[in-house]
RNA sequence: GCAGCCGUGGCGGAACUGGUAUACGCGCAAGACUAAGGAUCUUGUGGGAGAUUUCCCGUGCAGGUUCAAGUCCUGUCGGCUGCACCA
């Protein structure tokens, strides 16, 4: 066949190759070294992928290929994140059953993914809502629970009243329900948690191993809050109460002037005095029926005394004890001791109040101060008015005032965390139910190993019910079961798991995704485990990803894995967006891959992604630009197409050029600045070509720039190696090597300086001497430097003379 | 408010350890081939003067360090992201 009659038709080609694929896949030799590469699994919404959803799933295949080149057997699943709210919002809206909507729209999502051409491994596509699945996410639950993880706990959550349902914070942000925009309030309930906190510690220290975005470690850092401090208790003038409070800063102790108590406090009831009583109760209720959206938007500290006075330790002064909402009753101890005169929040609140306020750091060690402060001295500093400390520095007083607590035994050194535990349960219908049965005689007992997975039943009503119990709780058939320990009437815990439960520890399933007796083999797991790449959007930064770092490291605990870290190195993609905002189709911005592979093609649209823009950012979709990217394959076909028949022998100069363009494109793409990857095979397309023109073109160039290109648009690139002659499949290749020595060229352009301006470019022989260039470079700027005086000459090797004058 | 990231042509963006700013692409302009071009190819394209071979200015703004700054430092303005009364 002439190959030159054959034009670039994408359509035909992409068919091709798909089907050959299909029949004989290029990744199967599993005696290779392993190389993980995972996205984060979508969870099926019906409403198809836009272009926006393509940017991870690209990005990690051509990840994937590259791995695959380099020699590795590449893991790179896809599965679907099921359960969950969204699925379950979808299909209360449409009146379909969660199950049915799932199923439909999975099918869809999988024939979109199809069209990227990822290399997906579909024989281990897992769904979090299969039961072969749900088993073991369930199995993990009993053996946390079995552990002491997981314990019962009243919680207050957002409640909408009108639509009688408990709200995630995300539905009851704004202050107001995200369906019916009634205000919610807060409800009680019985949660399931999770002790997170236990793994506080090492979740922030093994930050350290991970090659991670620092953005994200230290977002995880953040959200896990670790703080040194001392815990303090002070005695309740007139009563057996103590109240204990955690501060970072022991050093300011003098300066405690008064204390204030979260409305949520303990101890609030039993301290409030009589004729306070009324006011208190009506500002706790008050502060109950907030938001915690709407309580943090409050500018102006509120207050109310409770009547009671507690003793400064060290003072010996009485402290007024207050409530206040800026006090959380979940962070520290619920009560903070306040010092107003070096804490800005506890000095806004004396000033509107008429409490006192004392300087206890001053700046000097003279301990000059401002009589009349118009805002909390919070920099460092020497203690004053602090009894047996004056003079001390304030770091120094910390440890010094803690040790004297400690001594006295009413205080001691502690360290504090943001991190909370982990409310488990949610009230409602699609999730994997909780494998407990509570029995009257035994108790909490969990549901034996042999009986997992505890189905979810299939019911016609799944909508949240007006108790705020699961709708499971309806489900009389369901509920009622038999105690496994002592075979009496029991009753099956109701509420279901959160959507986090199975992507907390998909990805070890991938590779033993049919084991029924284990959650995975041993030697699976050790042989495909951890994670090498994680590919997905920065919204995980926090809650996910720290999710599946604990699970990882309580199944490590028990025996299962042999990691303590799921994801070795990660990769956030940065989003893309459409008339300045987030693709989607709810805001109408979204563009379907599917017009886009009609025109150009699937090898068009993946190098138009990635050339968008550097992957880590977010970028602005251009309908135009991609027609840059589908000239280059035209271009790129026709230098292959129209040379291959008659290559030239390569010349030193082909040589050259095919060094480099294997050095720029390997060192690119280890950056993983895939968009100056796809730049650069553009830049190298183009020099072929004049190459081409100008001598013919060798063989091993176009083999490699086939090759090169291979991971990112496979179609075009198998089409071409075989208009080569090529009968073996190209991603059976090796990532081609370069040679530094031999990218090197023979003359190189030097530029000339004068004070630092461009004068002059010189060419010269890349090996001549320093003289040699000096003499030319000066002679190239004689005219210039006539009659001046050159008093430095600065010679940068292979790459300018500068000649400062005065 | 605090922390992190980012400000480069008409547009998206290049520029490795300071060393030719604007690679590559879009758009635009002129030309070629055409009956025709919304196909393809070639050339040009930061701004301003002089206009053959030249000079000045130019990476948000103001300073600084250096022979040399988009890159380093200080301050400032603007944008994005995260956290948000964390004791």
């Amino acid at each position: 066949m002439n190959t030159k009659d054959r034009k670039y038709n994408f359509r035909t080609i992409e068919q091709k190759w798909r089907d050959t694929w299909k029949a004989a896949p290029i990744n199967t030799d599993k005696d290779r070294p392993k190389f993980y590469c995972l996205d984060m699994f979508p969870y099926p919404s019906g409403d198809g992928l836009h272009v926006g959803h393509w940017r991870s799933y690209v990005i990690s295949d051509v990840l994937a290929r590259y791995k695959l080149l380099q020699g590795h057997y590449v893991i790179h699943p896809m599965g679907f994140d099921s359960f969950g709210l969204p699925a379950e919002n979808f299909a209360i809206e449409h009146g379909i059953h969660p199950e049915k909507a799932v199923a439909e729209s999975s099918v869809i999502f999988k024939r979109q993914l199809e069209d990227i051409c990822a290399m997906y491994d579909w024989d281990m596509e897992l769904s979090t809502t299969d039961p072969a699945f749900y088993k073991w996410t369930q199995w993990i639950f009993v053996q946390m629970y079995k552990e002491g993880l997981a314990y019962e706990k009243e919680m207050p959550l957002n409640w909408c009243p009108a639509c009688k349902v408990v709200l995630a914070n995300e539905e009851a942000a704004g202050g107001e329900c995200e369906r019916c925009g009634a205000q919610p309030g807060k409800k009680n309930l019985r949660q399931w948690m999770l002790k997170i906190t236990n793994y506080a510690e090492r979740l922030l220290a093994d930050l350290d191993m991970l090659n991670w975005p620092d953005k994200v470690k230290k977002m995880q850092a953040d959200w896990i809050g670790k703080s040194y401090g001392a815990k303090i208790d002070f005695a309740v003038d007139g009563r057996d109460e103590k109240i204990q409070v955690f501060t970072t800063r022991p050093d300011t102790l003098y300066g405690a002037t008064f204390m204030v108590l979260a409305p949520e406090h303990g101890l609030v009831k039993a301290l409030t005095t009589e004729e306070n009583r009324e006011k208190v109760e009506k500002y706790v209720q008050d502060a109950g029926v907030l938001s915690n959206v709407d309580r943090m938007a409050k500018k102006d500290k509120t207050g109310v005394f409770t009547g009671s006075c507690a003793i400064n330790p060290l003072s010996g002064e009485r402290l007024e004890i207050w409530i206040s909402d800026y006090v959380l009753a979940d962070y520290g101890t619920g009560a903070i001791m306040c010092v107003p005169g070096h804490d800005q929040r506890d000095f806004e609140f004396a000033k509107k109040f008429g409490l006192p306020i004392i300087q206890v750091i001053a700046p000097d060690k003279c301990g000059r101060h401002d009589a009349a402060p118009t805002e909390a001295y919070t920099g460092d500093g020497f203690m004053v008015n602090s009894g047996n400390f004056n003079g001390l520095p304030a770091e120094e007083g910390k440890e010094a005032v803690a040790n004297h607590l400690e001594h006295l035994g009413i205080g001691e050194k502690t360290v504090n965390y943001k991190l909370r535990d982990w409310v488990f349960s949610r009230q409602r219908y699609w999730g994997e139910p909780i494998p407990l049965i509570h029995c009257e005689k035994c108790g909490v007992v969990p549901v034996p190993e042999s009986d997992l997975p505890v189905m979810l039943p299939h019911v016609d009503s799944y909508k949240p019910t007006d108790t705020g119990e699961s709708p499971l709780a309806l489900i009389a058939d369901w509920v009622n079961t038999k105690c496994p320990a002592c075979g009496g009437g029991a009753k099956r815990e109701t509420n279901t798991m959160p959507q986090w439960a199975g992507s907390s520890w998909y990805f070890l399933r991938y590779v033993d995704v049919n084991n029924d007796s284990e959650l995975i083999s041993r030697a699976a797991m050790e042989k495909f485990l951890p994670v090498d790449y994680y590919v997905g959007g920065i919204e995980h930064a926090v809650l996910h990803l720290l999710y599946v770092r604990f699970y990882t490291k309580f199944l490590y605990d028990i025996g299962v894995v042999n990691f303590q870290e799921p994801f070795t190195q990660l990769f956030n993609q940065g989003m893309i967006n459409r008339f300045g905002m987030k693709m989607s189709k709810s805001k109408g911005n979204g563009v379907s891959p599917d017009e886009l592979i009609t025109k150009y093609g699937c090898d068009a649209l993946r190098l138009y992604i990635l050339f968008l823009g550097p992957p880590e950012l977010d970028v602005d979709w251009n309908d135009n630009g991609i027609e840059g990217v589908f000239r280059f394959l035209n271009k790129l076909w026709r230098l292959v197409a129209e040379n291959a028949d008659k290559t030239v022998p390569p010349t030193a100069a082909h040589e050259q050029a095919r060094h480099k363009m294997i050095y720029d494109i390997s060192t690119r793409m280890e950056n993983l600045t895939l968009n100056t990857v796809v730049s650069g095979f553009m830049e190298h397309t183009n020099k072929l070509t004049d190459m081409a023109r100008q001598g013919g073109i060798d063989a091993q160039s176009l083999n490699d720039l086939i090759v090169l290109i291979a991971p990112f648009a496979p179609h075009i690139a198998a089409e071409l190696w075989e208009i080569c002659g090529r009968t073996t499949s190209v991603f059976g290749e090796k990532w081609p090597m370069y040679d530094k020595e031999k990218m090197a060229e023979s003359t190189i352009t030097v530029v000339v300086q004068i004070n630092g301006k461009l004068r002059e470019n010189i060419q010269i022989a890349a090996d001549a001497p320093k003289d040699d260039i000096l003499a030319a470079a000066r002679a190239s700027v004689a005219t210039r430097l006539d009659g001046q005086n050159v008093v430095k000459e600065i010679f940068v090797p292979g790459k300018l003379v500068n000649f400062v004058v005065k």
